[in-house]
DNA sequence: CCAGACGTTGTT
DNA sequence: GTCTGG
DNA sequence: CCAGACGTTGTT
DNA sequence: GTCTGG
């Protein structure tokens, strides 16, 4: 699945790699947890591409409270075109969740370890993501938040945890955003890079399990021999 | 009809 | 154990 | 995802 | 808002 990640490829590789006309810079970080605002893309009604900052974990619009977001940071790519939570964000709103890679966690004798996982061909990648606009009933704030789709792990990839979010290539970017896009079931496999010579994994520290902790030497490889090419 | 959930993951 | 917050 | 809190009253 | 469960 994904519950944490990174993203800190500089703003001009950014910019360049999503054909972006603005693009902030922002802080690099190693450690973005669930209910942060974070980066993503989207398309703007004339066409453009646009970033924006959305809270991490989807409020439906029918939410009495923010909170409700908690436990939608994921939506399994085989449900989400029926979940009363998804379906229409899924239908109408689009976006691409931006990342240079994301973490695992895997049962351990000691506690769980984590693994960062990222392209064998390190650039920056896109998530398949949702996006929900929501008004508080109580204060009248407004929030737009978004969730991350998620598949079954390739083949590779499973030894360490059983989900993966959908990358998508960049092929594939615009397809997704194309609200017409209904194939749910060719996010998993043919949409982006899934194969084992596509992504290559490694453990890393147990500082990054700890929110609070940031800095790149949280993806750096730790341990003897560890390294998979997932 | 109304009340209550609306989600994913992992573990047992 | 379970929920909330980051 | 993991970490950390999980409660109330009254006083400062 | 919409669906499921009682």
């Amino acid at each position: 699945m994904c519950g944490r990640y990174a993203f800190f490829s500089p703003a001009e590789a950014v910019k360049r790699t999503f054909a972006l006309d603005l693009m902030p810079a922002l802080s690099p970080r190693y450690n973005i947890a669930p209910t942060q605002s974070v980066p993503a893309l989207r398309v703007a009604a004339e066409g453009s591409r646009t970033l924006v900052m959305l809270h991490w974990g989807l409020v439906p619009r029918w939410a009495k409270e923010r909170a409700i977001g908690n436990r939608m940071i994921n939506a399994r790519s085989e449900t989400v075109a029926e979940k009363p939570a998804y379906r229409d964000a899924f239908c109408h709103r689009r976006c691409l969740v931006l990342a240079d890679g994301w973490y695992e966690w895997q049962a351990a004798p000691g506690g769980k370890q984590p693994w960062f996982v990222r392209l064998r061909d390190p650039r920056p990648i896109a998530f398949a993501g949702l996006w929900e606009r929501w008004k508080d009933p109580a204060g009248g704030e407004l929030l737009e938040s978004c969730t991350i789709v998620t598949t079954e792990a390739s083949e590779s990839i499973r030894r360490i945890h059983d989900r993966m979010p959908v990358v998508l290539a960049e092929q594939s970017w615009d397809r997704w955003m194309d609200p017409a896009f209904s194939d749910t079931a060719a996010l998993s496999k043919t949409l982006g890079p899934y194969e084992a010579k596509e992504l290559q994994a490694w453990q890393v520290s147990r500082l990054v399990n700890a929110p609070k902790n940031e800095g790149p030497k949280l993806i750096e490889a730790e341990g003897s021999g560890t390294a998979v090419g997932a």
